[in-house]
DNA sequence: GCAATTTATATTGTACGCAATATAATTGAT
DNA sequence: ATCAATTATATTGCGTACAATATAAATTGC
């Protein structure tokens, strides 16, 4: 092929290399959210709850690190979390610029009404356990590439 | 591992088998930013095009099964493109209901200048060729679950 | 000890993504 | 032909993502 017809066939829709994996993660938040709908969450909402369920006490930045994302997006969720009295912002008494996430009681109860959301997501997903690790491999794989 | 372990373990962060997809696909729309910032459309934005760059009229609908996404996501789309004056927006002659999108001059120019972005891109995605097919492959088939 | 820098979080503005709903044109059944 | 159902798109409202910027507290260099 010569380098015109390869620069050609790179712009074609079908040939673009990271579409699938966007249309994929836009379809696992739409299955996720009528299963989460009975807790009231949204998916990234699921998640930051599910870090807290782990480790009842966290600041924003160690939150973003585990979840890949900064203040712009945690700050207004953890406010809404905050509202339904899933969890509280109180400040570092250590550092006054620490911004430190405790869950609730309200919050850790939920992890009780969570229990069925991972076998009724396995199902819609279909595929086997080692397919499925396969593939968080490659994503993770792939992450490292594109965050440098 | 009993059922009460099981379901312990499939709450735990690092056990969510769809996170990293999460990520990843968040991480290749910020790779893509600056990619096309010389172009001064997003990377939906980009996909539109590249989908009228292949067939130069095509309809809302027609936009919205390739792209997975409905007139909630493409209306505003389509009226920033048009603002862009890269593509215009006008109704069927046959069928008053439909809007045909259509791309401008403009707007199949930019084609030349988005000539380097699929290779500037696969760089930084790092897989080699057949394992990028793979995980292409492989989002679809999640894909073909998700959406039933 | 204090100015300069760094760090942690917050704010602003833009653009998705999508459920829910609305509207208007077309089609279908009688 | 007419009215009910369907279809195509648009609108509204909410919650992300994230770049850019702002702010205030802590740290560092001297």
């Amino acid at each position: 092929m010569t380098q015109d017809a390869s620069d050609a066939a790179a712009l074609l829709f079908d040939n673009q290399i990271c579409f699938p994996l966007y249309s994929a993660a836009n379809a696992m938040v739409r299955v996720y959210r009528p299963l989460l709908k009975e807790l009231d969450v949204t998916y990234l909402q699921y998640m930051v709850l599910m870090l807290l369920w782990e480790r009842k006490t966290q600041n924003v930045k160690e939150l973003g690190q585990q979840l890949r994302l900064d203040s712009g997006t945690l700050t207004p969720l953890l406010k809404r979390l905050e509202q339904k009295d899933l969890v509280t912002r109180s400040r570092s008494k250590v550092d006054e610029r620490v911004r430190v996430i405790t869950i609730t009681k309200q919050g850790l109860a939920l992890k009780t009404k969570a229990k069925d959301i991972p076998t009724k997501l396995a199902c819609k997903v279909g595929l086997s356990k080692p397919r499925i690790k396969e593939f968080n491999t490659m994503c993770l794989e792939l992450l490292a590439f594109l965050d440098d």
